[in-house]
RNA sequence: GCGGGUAUAGCUUAGUGGUAAAGCUCCAGCCUUCCAAGCUGAUUACGCGGGUUCGAUUCCCGCUACCCGCUCCA
């Protein structure tokens, strides 16, 4: 559980200043007002993005002989999503108590028959220029008499008041009429109180197939995923006979997963497309929790390696009831970001529930063959799942840092630097020519950047005093600057030995060290894997 | 979904019932031999839609988005 709840605010909207400035992240659709929930990523944000996955498909996918990959379609069969539940049973329509602000299961409210008794609206005795004029129903039956439904609209008027001093009973209802109702769901049980319409509140992105699609044929209806891993469990199969994989093994995927969330809140954490990369770790069931702790144990090793260390991170061995019903075994692995602390991935041993849903659904077999044991059984499932974009804003607020740098003359240097490790920082590296105007110097850096470029992301840039291209290249975390001086161009008096040497700028030291050109590939390469 | 807050240039802020200021950034030029130097110049903003008004960025209403607290999160 959270053991840190403490929020920084100001440094959330440094850092989201920061990324706006610098191209990271913008608003979907900034141009009209914004998409609730929907973010897209600028030139930067899409290298760092785009580092992590590979890094994560490098270390999860190439690096083994035990997992392979899959990319599956994001448009989804709805039988697909019937058989792992997601279309049936998480689709209830709630609506809420006006007065309490309850929310209530539609399907679970008592039908209820009595007089309901509607206002117009509401003035004050004691506040002549205030008026409300919402309608409001009160339903009374044989518990709750006419005055009980008065008394709770003028609780629903008071919510309105313009003074919280004012007293409630003050109110004077306008407007009323009568009318006799049967067999209702459209009152809270509890006080009579009208509620919303029902709404429906799944979360899956609905969607038709074909162009003339009629609206009202059911077969026709097809889901935006809600998730990547229901089509490694529906291509199983076809991986396990092409792969020439055994147990225990793995499917991996990285993709986009649509949910219709309530709420998206914080920044990119929550929103309404987003991108997953999860593995489904079969293997036998006798295997399953020992396999999950140790992915749980690989898992926290990848984040510090992308730079979120061990220490940052909350490992939530999910207790019995919060649980889904099918895992025996679940850890949440957070991180305590600005606004809190919360989840960046999941682990879950998931038994052999989905492949058991698609198999019961399909009529197809999905069991497995064990050539040793000669058993055949449905194997379980490990699964670790992490969210991309919610790895990138760890990344992002776990590297952002503001260095003093004030000097001993007291004049006052901030330092902003993104201390992204190598292996996922956008840029790699930026060749600097010490002055612009000086076209040997130049030519020598456009050379050396030529030299560098088919191997990683180079950033080249001339304007400016070299020192607040330093800084530039520090805001957006490259890790190592490259500076052609006149020492390079082997012009420096009795330096000369020094021709065809770079400094190197440390991005996190400031420091330098000079190395010969020929030197600069595999030394640079040796520090980005 | 509920309650509260916010919305002026790329960023951070100022300001006004008569269409707006500054710092930083960015761009161009000059200068510059290693940590945001200096000089000159340029582009760029009142979230969207209504209403009141002779006139609205300013007042009112609605919408949208973002932030905070609840709620929700298969």
């Amino acid at each position: 559980m959270a053991e840190r709840t403490d929020t920084d605010p100001a440094r959330m909207e440094k850092i989201v200043s920061l990324c706006k400035r610098r191209g990271f992240i913008f608003q979907s659709a900034e141009l009209y007002g914004g998409l609730n929930g929907c973010w897209d990523f600028g030139p930067l944000g899409t290298e760092l993005k785009r580092n992590i996955k590979d890094y994560w498909w490098r270390k999860n996918v190439q690096e083994r002989e035990d997992i392979v990959g899959l990319d599956g379609s994001i448009l989804t069969h709805q039988a697909v999503l019937t058989a792992s539940g997601h279309v049936g049973g998480f689709s209830d329509p709630m609506c809420d108590c006006l007065v309490t602000k309850a929310r209530l299961r539609a399907d679970q409210i008592e039908p209820a028959s009595g007089t309901v008794y509607s206002f117009t609206g509401a003035t004050h005795k004691q506040a002549d220029d205030w008026s409300c004029d919402r309608p409001i129903s009160i339903l009374s039956t044989a518990e709750r008499d006419e005055h009980k439904a008065r008394k709770v609209a003028k609780e629903y008027y008071a919510q309105f008041l313009p003074d919280k001093q004012l007293s409630p009973k003050k109110i004077e209802l306008q407007g009323e009429t009568t009318a006799e109702v049967t067999d209702s769901i459209g009152f809270n049980p509890a006080n009579g109180a009208q509620l919303t319409e029902a709404r429906e509140f799944n979360l899956m992105f609905k969607t038709q197939m074909g162009a003339s699609a009629d609206e009202n044929d059911p077969n026709s209806v097809a889901y935006l995923r809600p998730e990547t891993a229901q089509s490694i469990f529906v291509q199983y199969k076809n991986v396990l006979d092409s792969s020439r994989q055994k147990l225990p093994f793995g499917i991996a995927q990285i993709g986009k997963s649509f949910r219709n969330e309530i709420n998206p809140r914080n920044y990119i954490f929550r929103s309404r497309e987003f991108e997953q990369m999860e593995i489904e770790f079969f293997c036998k069931p006798e295997d399953g929790l020992r396999l999950t702790d140790e992915w749980l144990e690989r898992r926290l090793n990848f984040y510090a390696e992308i730079g979120v260390p061990r220490e940052k991170l909350h490992v939530l061995d999910v207790p019995d009831g919060e649980r889904a019903h099918y895992s025996e075994k679940t850890y949440d692995i957070e991180y305590a970001f600005p606004f809190g602390v919360q989840e960046l991935e999941g682990v879950a041993y998931r038994g052999s529930y989905d492949l058991g849903k698609h198999q019961e659904a399909s009529g197809k077999s999905l069991e497995y063959f064990d050539e040793e044991t000669k058993e055949k059984f449905v194997p379980h499932v490990v699964e670790p799942s992490a969210g991309c974009d919610r790895t990138l804003l760890a990344v992002i607020c776990e590297a952002f840092d503001e260095e003093d740098l004030t000097k001993d003359g007291g004049k006052k240097d901030v330092r902003t630097v993104m201390r992204f490790a190598p292996c996922i920082a956008p840029i790699k590296v930026a060749v600097l020519p010490l002055l612009k105007n000086k076209q040997e110097l130049v030519d020598k850096a456009h050379e050396v950047k030529n030299l560098l470029q088919p191997f990683m992301n180079v950033a080249y840039d001339e304007a400016a005093a070299i020192g607040r291209r330093y800084r530039r290249q520090d805001e957006i975390g490259t890790p190592f600057c490259v500076a052609i001086d006149f020492e390079t161009l082997g012009l420096e008096e009795g330096k000369e030995e020094l021709k065809d040497t770079v400094t190197i700028r440390h991005r996190d030291s400031m420091e330098q060290e000079r190395i010969a050109i020929s030197d600069l590939l595999p030394w640079l390469l040796e520090r980005l894997r």
